[in-house]
DNA sequence: TTTGGGCCTTGATTTTCATCAAATGGCGAA
DNA sequence: TTCGCCATTTGATGAAAATCAAGGCCCAAA
């Protein structure tokens, strides 16, 4: 049960009293597929650390479609930006995608250990700046991007998070669809249409890529447009299924 | 020429001192309408406070398309995240919207005098996270929400932000329409069909809300929604102008 | 083995919004 | 004032994706 929480970016620079400190707030808990750690709105007073499983985050609208905010990954903390806020609410809701086993810390112990720490600061600061990032740059795929191109992204993320062109996707289909921000029907027909340009094959959740250039090409259309005039943007709606 | 920055949230702690040795590192600059400040991909060493005028940030698309994600208001900072990042670059474009005043600080120097306090340090985490928050509230907009629900929430922040129900466009409208994410047409159909339902009247840039409640329930359908079973959610393409 | 229930796929249709193209209107410069 | 330029409006059309509605598939429990 031993797990050192400095694996974590957010802790890296934290001293073996520190980390004492730190665990000295914390819990271990495990949740079950779809058990809820929080939801939107209520009080933030703990931020997590994924050690096992996987929580996403989610938003609903009220006609009850999630848009899944982000999959949080082991090592990865979540929630811990809240800690700055006056009044702490947590943005988002918060749930265990399959079991997953999490550790919580107290926020206002956590601040105490800051204010001994610059580094741990400048490295918190360091974390949400690069979430920020992220965020920007979602904001901009959802505007500026079509349904396939994200799919497009997406997949070649994950495909160098393996490093192999064959690969499993790493969540659900209805999941991964939400979390692009499109339609299970979407998802699955643009998948469908990949697969029948013969950009990649498809079984279940494998994935096995075939043609790497052009689903790059797809995926930010800026670099290789007109690489293959047949295909570079129009690729997308079930109807051009047939269009060549 | 003596603003005092302390106006500005991320200053607003800092003792005479450190204002002097901030002061060092800093330009005040002045830009014409559409000058940019910096584009995306540029190397981040300086971050930003409004002083007069505003500031629009944006994303460009492969097919030119500005997507607007800020515009920023005197008394406000920007890109102070990007120091905390190892190799700061920014992630969009910043352009002045009308003739602005500007002061930019030296990323360097300010991480010394934040190396100095605490108060400081947490200040700009609360502001990050703020940042964060509105951020992933944007998304939310962006992908929960149709075109008409993000015009009547636009609308009712103005509304609110000003305290009466009669009040100008807080920029030109193509401007507000790239900040929406809809195309300047989108956002003329828009606005004549809330005009044409009697929520409100508009003349140039200038806005009357009549139907204030109507309005709201448009912009967060969850709340009142019921109240005008006629309209209430149906109230948007162009088509259904003639519909009663 | 059969049954049932998720999840995923597929097809038909509709909605929303972008696009294209053409007025309209205001406003400053000549 | 008139001209020309720009932002906005308006109309017609098209494309992307949502929605509605079945159907198929896989797996686990009976």
């Amino acid at each position: 049960m031993n797990f050192d929480i400095r694996m974590a970016h957010l802790f890296s620079s934290l001293d073996d009293n520190q980390v004492r400190q730190v665990m000295e707030s914390s819990h271990i808990s495990t949740f079950q597929d779809g058990e809820s750690l929080f939801e939107t709105g209520d009080e933030a007073n703990r931020f997590f650390l994924v050690i096992g499983g996987q929580v996403k985050l989610f938003r609903v609208s009220s006609n009850g479609d999630q848009k899944i905010i982000d999959i949080i990954q082991p090592g990865n903390t979540f929630a811990e930006a809240l800690m700055f806020m006056e009044h702490p609410i947590y943005p988002v809701c918060a749930e265990a995608l399959g079991p997953a086993k999490i550790i919580s810390f107290d926020c206002k112990r956590f601040l105490q250990i800051l204010s001994q720490s610059f580094s741990v600061c400048f490295r918190i600061m360091g974390t949400m700046s690069q979430r920020l990032r992220g965020l920007i740059k979602e904001i901009d795929d959802l505007t500026l991007q079509s349904a396939t191109t994200r799919m497009c992204a997406m997949l070649l993320r994950r495909m160098e998070e393996i490093g192999k062109s064959h690969f499993t996707l790493p969540a659900a289909k209805g999941v991964l669809a939400a979390r692009l921000s499109m339609k299970p029907e979407t998802f699955s027909r643009i998948l469908q249409n990949l697969s029948s340009k013969n950009i990649l094959n498809t079984k279940g959740n494998e994935i096995q890529v075939i043609d790497t250039e052009l689903l790059r090409s797809l995926a930010h259309l800026e670099s290789v447009l007109g690489l293959e005039p047949e295909v570079h943007c129009t690729l997308s709606g079930a109807k051009s299924l047939h269009s060549d």
